[in-house]
DNA sequence: CGTACGATGTGAACACTGAACACATAATTG
DNA sequence: CAATTATGTGTTCAGTGTTCACATCGTACG
């Protein structure tokens, strides 16, 4: 399997793993089709057998990161404890989770983030493996069910949630701010914050 | 001054012009260094006396691109007619007034607005020209000067502020929205919102 | 079997980019 | 007016994504 074999056997996903490992300490901007190519050991035109255009196996690296990070979420949900007797408790925690994830990502892996959402053409709306919108979406599902949300500020509340999350990831990521603030207060202080703008109590201790 | 001299006599402003209207139309990615010294006429090498590389070139008309921005803010501030008796209430309007202009020119300029925070290192703390964190930040005195926003939260309102609006400018630009939604909408959802989270009231009418 | 064929990878090109050099010209200063 | 500095030119170079004719492998069919 490690022999030097003239067919790689799964080369696409190779080089869109490379990509990754790459973007998460370079950003996107390293991404560059001779070294991915290097990296896996292959002829820089090998490329163009399985993707028309370095800016379709680009998108597909960020496809890649947008992934992980939906499943970021995914655990961090997974890892809430259920309280007992309080099903409402219990989705609005969860909720507070996904966004404390998804802010935690971008602050850990701000390369990753970047290279997720490079690109304006990216849909999160795509059908495709667990999306961060699609985990966002679910969750606000659970909070109406639960009837921590109204049905009324449903329709808005992916917007809201998401813009307010994503918008601080992104000034937290690319260190807009001035002064040396707390992150950990700014987070806990945007989560609140959406809690309160979709009209969902603040979960207890 | 329109004779071709061999002396073009302010070559950096020009091409950070033009780079602005480069930008505008393609975006960060359609700043090359080549097609903005033609645009103004002159040999790609005649750059380098100006700008040590391409990537402070593009920083620079990022600079620019940022400062539009904040020159927006400060317009719909000022056309913001004073309530008469109440202050506050007219600190109030232009504090929307400002995160509308903010939304306002992303949607309106996708492009410029991309440029305007392409790099990670751009800093709106800086204390040249109009910067939108400085217009920002003087609204959110003047709220507090007023008695509408509470000196307690007056610490975390730029950030709570920012990255909301921020984040919603990021999400309609790249079309992040799955369905077809109502930009207007979203958009006053989401000063509201802001209003809402920093405890200041909304203004009436 | 073995042979033709499609899928996959190679190597040498090409056009383009930002960058670096020696040189030419203009503006300024003594 | 002479000399020096500031500014712009032309050429060249390394590196990029891309293309094309060719090489190699796996495989399905006679």
């Amino acid at each position: 399997m490690t022999s030097p074999r003239y067919h790689h056997g799964n080369l696409p996903t190779a080089l869109v793993q490379a990509g990754l490992t790459t973007a998460k300490s370079g950003g996107p901007a390293a991404l560059q089709l001779r070294e991915l190519a290097a990296a896996v050991g292959v002829s820089p035109s090998a490329v163009y057998r399985h993707f028309p255009d370095m800016a379709h196996l680009s998108a597909e690296v960020s496809r890649g990161a947008r992934e992980t990070l939906a499943v970021r979420m995914l655990d961090a949900a997974a890892a809430v404890p259920a309280v007992d007797g309080d099903p409402a408790e219990s989705a609005i925690r969860r909720m507070q989770a996904i966004g404390r994830a998804y802010i935690q990502f971008a602050v850990d892996e701000p390369q990753l983030f970047d290279t997720a959402f490079m690109d304006a053409g990216a849909p999160p709306a795509c059908a495709d493996a667990p999306s961060a919108w699609g985990v966002l979406n679910d969750a606000l599902d659970a909070l109406v069910q639960v009837g921590a949300l109204s049905g009324d500020r449903r329709a808005n509340a992916p917007l809201v949630a998401w813009s307010a999350v994503h918008g601080l990831s992104g000034v937290l990521v690319r260190h807009m701010l001035p002064s040396p603030h707390q992150p950990g207060d700014a987070i806990t202080a945007t989560l609140a914050g959406v809690l309160d703008a979709l009209g969902v109590r603040q979960p207890t201790g």
